[in-house]
DNA sequence: CGATGCCATGGCAACGATACCACAAAGCAG
DNA sequence: CTGCTTTGTGGTATCGTTGCCATGGCATCG
């Protein structure tokens, strides 16, 4: 089966249509790569000089004659010569690729977070190897003994356990630096950078208290991870301070939990007048949940989600949203991982780990019952 | 500034919560990465033999005699010996690295891909380098070339333009077997995996026409895509079968242009009585012009958009979409990829290209005029 | 004028794993 | 007992690059 081509979209009169770039860019390809890849003694054998001069015009480490960088510069380019990243590497050079350690790609969260990271080790003339861990513990140790084997420069995590004593052990014993994402690996001497959930989740309950609500439920998901329980901290914190009740569930897995644990809390003798959920999917259900039992948000109850999603704000009634810096998250992890891979060698000691926490922010749209104007 | 740990969440009694895997894993940590990692001359002095008995025991390529196996396995494990990957392709091996090339990982259908194909590297044993080119083909052209000099063994790409010419001489080029995704490359010889964008367009419009809509008109946001002009083409197969008008508006970018254009477009003297959006983002604007604007989808305007997305159930009125088979499609070019690569060295010739083509699946919800019980 | 220093350059070894060849010992048929 | 294969094993060259050291030419200086 092959695509017919001769059926292909044909530009009406009167629609202009961008074809997208130029593409004159012929003159960019080195022959890539061909069946007997050419080495540095035949671009010395062409330029009449020895494979160590042709050495130094490639890295420019030596002051070579102009007259033979001319020579042994054309030779490379004639021969479409491109060095052999194993035989740089087995001498000692970097794999000039970095690790990416999370638990999924498809979770808009860390495929920002992806984004960033690339987008760094690419300033870095680097590559980035994405991993998924799904969260588990055994595939987490499992692939990031795959990374070393695979002699990685470096590793982004996300730790599935941020207090796993292995987890922790495992690290410190490489020789790579390793930058902790979203969430930290405690004890471990390397940085971390995160979102600070505590800070987010004590703003939005607070939020959600000069709003007049008084029984605030905690709808948390699963409360395994530490980021998850963070929140929960900060939560505790905003309803403690003002001597509300503190009312955690943790049922909610999908839109049928949802719908159960709402139900039943609103038909208790005193229901809730406020869900604060900490994560993108339990706000998605149990918002699902509230529209299907016909509750009037917020009139009988108002909602606050963590983490922002694209569409919080054209869903109605839009949802009010605590959200992360996710770019910064990956960029900033990557950009502290590069700084340590420069300074290997340059000091006899690693760099003192440093563990950056951002700023969340609360994005106020309707839901929790700031009356705001659509748009 | 270091995370508390002694603040950490503490259980509170009555609520159970699982703590995730116990990780009593500890006997798989093979030392991993140290200064100077031991080589196979090491392991045969400490075993007594020749390391050429060394490298056949990793590999298991040859007999070798119960007792000096283990021996040498001994001596393996004692001194936590990994092989130099870097030597090991520098005698010819493949680095087990495929290479994505993909406008963003940010995007859900890329990253769906993404996770897909890394699923597929990982039982194949290789590991995943994520690259993006927002649609760019001079940075496609560039990060290939850095693929090719770190030595991927294959590629899957995602091309911008799917007739270059300069990316199709390119790929002709390499050794290595390429796949394209979601996009064809013309005449490139190389596998394509897609989805049926031409069939899935002309279902949708199908559709809105059996509900009896009569002016159906195709947002098309930016249409340079290849992928974009297929659904067009089965738009117009559609409503020029039934003898309707083919009306194309390419304007949408934004919010603000979608609501530019739907209000010019409500406010003609024929005004559209249905939209048929081509990509996520544009239903997404047209949905929100819509509310804004107080049009009742689906008794004014009914609208059913291309490609799911998560919420597209849970707004109200539900969104009809066409479904695509984004992991499938992942999944599928990269087993194909590694087809290829398991060919490489048997035959004399390539295998032969396939074109795979994914059926796309309508999902009925109440925005096109289905009524559809929530849920 | 001879000694000293700098510059440009080349030869060679080494990084670590493995394919190839060689060889010894053992088994086995004639 | 001889000539053959089979089995287990080791030595060594090689992959392509780069660091170290050596060398020869030229300029500078006492």
């Amino acid at each position: 089966m092959d695509i017919p081509l001769e059926a292909a979209f044909v530009c009406p009169p009167g629609l202009r249509i961008d074809w997208g770039h130029p593409e004159n860019c012929a003159d960019r390809l080195p022959m890539t790569t061909r069946s007997k890849r050419p080495t540095v003694s035949e671009v010395a054998r062409l330029a009449g000089v020895g494979t160590t001069t042709v050495s130094r015009v490639i890295n420019g480490s030596t002051r070579v004659d102009p007259n033979t960088l001319e020579r042994v510069t054309r030779a490379i380019e004639k021969l479409g010569y491109m060095p052999n990243q194993a035989a740089r590497i087995l001498r000692g050079a970097r794999t000039r690729t970095i690790g990416l350690l999370i638990p999924s790609i498809a979770d808009p969260f860390f495929s920002s977070c992806a984004e960033a990271a690339q987008a760094i080790a690419r300033v870095n003339d680097s590559l980035l190897t994405v991993i998924t861990t799904q969260n588990d513990p055994h595939v987490e140790i499992e692939n990031l003994n795959v990374l070393m084997r695979h002699q990685t420069d470096g590793l982004i995590i996300a730790p599935a356990n941020s207090q796993s004593p292995v987890l922790r052990d495992i690290v410190q014993r490489l020789t790579v630096p390793v930058v902790a994402m979203d969430r930290p690996l405690l004890n471990a001497g390397i940085s971390s950078v995160l979102a600070d959930g505590f800070a987010g989740a004590q703003e939005a309950t607070q939020h959600l208290i000069e709003h007049g609500r008084r029984r605030i439920v905690c709808l948390t998901g699963e409360a395994t991870l530490y980021t998850i329980r963070e929140r929960i901290r900060g939560y505790r914190k905003a309803v403690e301070s003002a001597r509300l009740p503190c009312i955690l569930d943790t049922s909610i897995r999908d839109y049928k939990s949802a719908e159960y644990a709402v139900q039943s809390m609103m038909s208790e003798a005193e229901p809730p007048d406020a869900f604060f959920t900490l994560k993108n999917s339990t706000t998605i259900h149990a918002f699902e949940a509230l529209q299907k039992l016909k509750i009037a948000i917020p009139e009988s109850v108002a909602l606050v989600g963590y983490d922002d999603f694209e569409l919080a704000a054209t869903v109605r009634p839009s949802i009010t949203v605590v959200q992360q810096p996710v770019d910064e998250i990956g960029r900033i992890a990557a950009e502290i991982l590069f700084e340590n891979l420069a300074q290997i060698g340059v000091r006899p000691h690693h760099m003192e780990p440093q563990c950056v926490q951002l700023k969340t922010r609360l994005i106020r749209r309707s839901s929790c019952g700031c009356s705001v104007l659509a748009g």
